[in-house]
DNA sequence: CGTAAATACCTCGTATAATGATGTAGATCA
DNA sequence: TGATCTACATCATTATACGAGGTATTTACG
């Protein structure tokens, strides 16, 4: 049930990590997390595409069609400068959350409380 | 804005890292959670209380009044076997979540996608 | 040829969980 | 006297991922 949950505000420095490979369109980008994780990571489009309007709203990335001759068209996402380096903070910032985190999961006991 | 969702779905593993050590009551675990994380961690009591709550419910952890001679009276809280048993459950599936997000943020081109 | 599966997009209602606000009350200290 | 700390508690709000539902094209299978 809280699965899940530990994933919350992660999928939008996800995303920006795979953009900054390369432009990738939002189904890709799914199958890239999948990918790179070796399949413990998976979203559904329920939370990507929203994710991606998001990050485009907040000028993090940018899109364009892109009609194949094969396949169905897709809208290509690539990161923007400004993304690039709110990617670096977020990533600064999940550190020193697993950090912080893993003092207190790791336990010492020092002083005493009240 | 996201900042606070990257805690979701941990306040419970960090109240059962506390309650580990020894048992202790609401307000307290609030405190040694800051005092652990360095301060870089910190939960209000509107997010302690109903944590503590849904472990009880959960058989992790039990509690029973406390009335000190000086101060308010405190509602201690022990972590069961079972808690105990769920706690390195936990841990290990945090560690394993902090794993595949590294893996991710990382960053390691290699296959192409479609 | 028909149809299932995969690719690829999108939206919306639901569920979950932390927070902030709000409230009570005793103890300590200036 | 009143501010601050200890200590409990609840509730509406907010944020976010998910599942379900929908459209359309292409490819593979029988």
């Amino acid at each position: 049930m809280q699965e899940r949950e530990l994933l919350k505000g992660n999928i939008q420095t996800l995303i920006l990590a795979i953009l900054e490979e390369e432009p990738l369109h939002g189904y890709g980008i799914a199958r890239a997390i999948e990918r790179r994780s070796k399949a413990a990571l998976s979203f559904r489009e329920g939370s990507i595409y929203p994710a991606l309007k998001a990050l485009e709203r907040e000028g993090l990335i940018a899109s364009n069609w892109e009609t194949p001759a094969i396949g169905p068209a897709r809208k290509v996402y690539r990161l923007l400068r400004k993304g690039g380096g709110e990617l670096e903070r977020r990533k600064l910032r999940w550190r020193e959350l697993v950090d912080s985190i893993d003092l207190v999961l790791g336990g010492n006991p020092d002083v005493q409380p009240t």
